[in-house]
DNA sequence: TTAATAGTTGAACGATCGTACAACAAGGAT
DNA sequence: ATCCTTGTTGTACGATCGTTCAACTATTAA
């Protein structure tokens, strides 16, 4: 009677920033482009309509901060690891758990559709990517030269990426398939292909 | 005077159908799912925007056309060619000019988007898909037999077309780079590190 | 020349899109 | 207790979305 329901809570910007970040997110792996929609995000959000553009400029500012966002997971410093635990790092966290489900790869999937066509997620993509590759084929070279391997670091960089991202696409499209063991092991054949061993004790006792 | 501007041409069914269709990939190639537009795909055929529906039901009918066709190139019958023929053919059509620039790869990239949401296109998909994984394993297979390899078909087939799916992926994404050559070297490598060696004098001999 | 066929146009529909904005309210500071 | 900050709501707007459909016309057959 005397006593008013509370309309809604408040939160900080950050916290609300980030649960519309994961709307985002969560839509886009739901239904692609098409689902990437103020009104399903602020619905999947929990929070009315207007709120978006208080917390994000555009929506195309929204896009990019998603697309930062999942690019800071696989592009955490590696540096002080050792050149070997490094590409395992890459391999290993690009098929856990957290990232490798489909509703996520459907995610990236859609945001790379819009990379070419938006020029501030093409400039963040390119720089992300850059830096991506450049730690990988430091790796790499690292160990070509302790191990005294005639490799190029950069094409075998390049092949690795690929095929990460090619498998990506292939357990985000079709149902039927492998599991993430059988994608590491792919990762770690290319690499034994190209002359680089690996197996775990040894990179352990680095 | 007397005489009547023509107000337009009519053409076959057939032949405004393959043009609506090139328009579609065209848009998709441009901005990707965005700019599958009603509106734009018909400025882009020079057309007005009562047409697409006297040619195809839906926009979605329009799409599934679309990857129909996209596949059919790719997916076109090689029975009658030696396994390693056949691979080499896989890899080659893969990378050549006509569906390797990135245009065509955005289109790709926005109806993979796409297949996961949409049920006539994923049916599409995985059919198509079947059939290219199929082929594949099945010269892979008849190959090691010949040679006496011990190789899991299945698994090779997963890697090589996860690994042309991906060098689509970084060529179509980021502009600096490497060429259809370097491609098809990496594809090919990727045989040999899993024992299967792939040179042209030989497979002309087969 | 005329009639039938079928490819094409352009307007119209309701729905939904992204954004702007005035009003409101929750929570902390004073 | 009151003010102030700012997170939040809901409406409104013009633009554009996909689709329908009646009218029109280029072409072919008779």
């Amino acid at each position: 009677m005397t006593s008013k329901e509370i309309a809604y809570h408040r939160k900080s910007a950050q916290q609300r920033r980030a649960e519309l970040i994961d709307a985002g997110i969560a839509c886009l792996g739901q239904g692609g482009m098409t689902a990437f929609t103020i009104d399903q995000i602020c619905k999947q959000a929990g929070v009315s309509r207007g709120l978006i553009n208080h917390h994000f400029k555009t929506k195309e500012d929204l896009m990019v901060s998603i697309y930062s966002q999942m690019t800071d997971y696989l592009l955490r410093d590696r540096s002080r690891e050792s050149p070997a635990a490094q590409i395992a790092g890459f391999i290993d966290s690009s098929f856990d758990e957290a990232s490798f489900d489909r509703s996520t790869l459907r995610a990236w999937l859609s945001i790379w559709g819009q990379v070419a066509t938006r020029p501030e997620l093409k400039s963040l993509h390119q720089d992300r990517y850059r830096h991506y590759r450049r730690q990988l084929a430091q790796a790499l070279s690292t160990i070509a030269l302790d191990r005294k391997l005639d490799i190029d670091p950069d094409s075998v960089a390049r092949q690795l990426i690929a095929l990460i991202d090619g498998l990506w696409l292939e357990y985000c499209l079709h149902s039927d398939g492998f599991s993430l063991d059988d994608a590491k092991a792919d990762c770690y054949r290319l690499l034994e292909g190209a002359g680089i061993s690996f197996d775990k004790t040894r990179i352990a006792q680095e």
